[in-house]
DNA sequence: TTTAAAACCACCTTATTATGTGATTGAAGC
DNA sequence: GCTTCAATCACATAATAAGGTGGTTTTAAA
């Protein structure tokens, strides 16, 4: 048996999927309500196995009320509810700890089949949401082109200059001169078209050699 | 009509996978190979919607094909088809540009569903991937919490370090002193423990201040 | 109203980095 | 055998950063 709760201000989805879901084998619905306020008592009172969470709402809005939840680290699974598939809110909601992130029209056997998915460990999504996901990722890692044609001795050096280290301890660290380190980051700088040590981190950040 | 191509090395799920697919109103399977040695060229002149992609194939495996694709830029969808969910393969998968991520134990009947999503500009997920690929995404990103208590100005400052200014081009480019930068520059320094710009531009970087 | 903190500025010293110009050795490739 | 290049080291100078101490002004909270 599934145990749901249901954040939804909307007066008449929310009676909807109420009866949507406490009508459906094996799914019980424990509470519905229309607004976050009360959302760390409830969910600790009422221990669900899955929360319903309406995004746009007066008040306390979903993201805050995933927040609060997620503070007192419960470990229920959160399915966002939401109209559009828009950018910020699903990264927001996502960096957050939401379990899955789902629109409204989802239809009703979809939305059962998505409550039964989180409960067990899934993340379902719907797919236009998916595909944003996705889109995030790639856009987030742009590696693989360019390691800069850095030798491996340089990429050591690299690695201790991101590690906060300096010329000296690299030099020890390494079993060189601190002028070997020297030329070596000469030679670093050259590849990466940088002229710092910290346009050379920053650049191993962004570009991912590190 | 969805146009299929599939890439497949064991010959019962390919000929399975073809029957089906080719067997289901709306759907065409325009071929089916055993490895992606000519990935190029087939996609070049059969123009597929949705690509069917095992991982683990002998020779040119199917991160490699689809890298191989993604190169000469088709908009394709490319859905990869895989026995387990591991971490890395996914990974890799989705920073080259799959389209989704599906188990091959998926039913029949879903997976038909799963190539619609794609070609509608989708992205299907088996749930247990898109569960990995939320905890990959609330794991590259912990911001938040811990902003260090930067004030507005420190943080200011963090930004152009990271740029990789120097202290006389932040001053300049705040229209303040240099000593001021100094000053503000040790405060971050105390903020984040840390005891020189690249240290400070690599924690800014690692903890998403910036 | 006192306190605290942020933002601003100055001066001084030492340490570290950046840049330039060489040079030697050994391994890989032609 | 010759060339190229990574890796090593050296010396010198200028620029920048780090650490310390001390100060004023403004703003916001206690």
């Amino acid at each position: 048996m599934i145990k749901v709760l249901i954040y939804e201000d909307n007066p008449q989805l929310r009676e909807g999927l109420t009866m949507l879901i406490d009508g459906s084998e094996g799914f019980q619905v424990l509470g519905a309500f229309k607004n976050c306020s009360n959302i760390a008592f409830e969910v600790g009172s009422y221990k669900p196995n899955v929360i319903l969470m309406d995004i746009d709402m007066p008040g306390v809005n979903g993201i805050e009320g995933l927040k609060i939840i997620r503070q007192i680290n419960s470990d229920v699974s959160i399915l966002m509810l939401t109209v559009f598939d828009d950018n910020k809110n699903i990264f927001e909601a996502l960096q957050n700890g939401a379990n899955g992130y789902i629109l409204k029209k989802t239809p009703p056997a979809k939305l059962l089949e998505y409550i039964q998915e989180a409960a067990t460990g899934g993340a379902p999504m719907t797919s236009s949401v998916a595909a944003q996901v996705l889109k995030m990722f790639s856009y987030i890692n742009i590696p693989a082109d360019n390691d800069y044609n850095l030798s491996e001795r340089e990429k050591q050096v690299l690695q201790l200059l991101v590690k906060g280290y300096s010329y000296k301890m690299i030099a020890s660290e390494m079993f060189i001169a601190m002028d070997t380190v020297r030329s070596h980051i000469k030679k670093i700088y050259e590849k990466l078209h940088v002229n710092s040590k910290s346009e050379a981190v920053a650049k191993a950040f962004r570009d991912r050699i590190v």
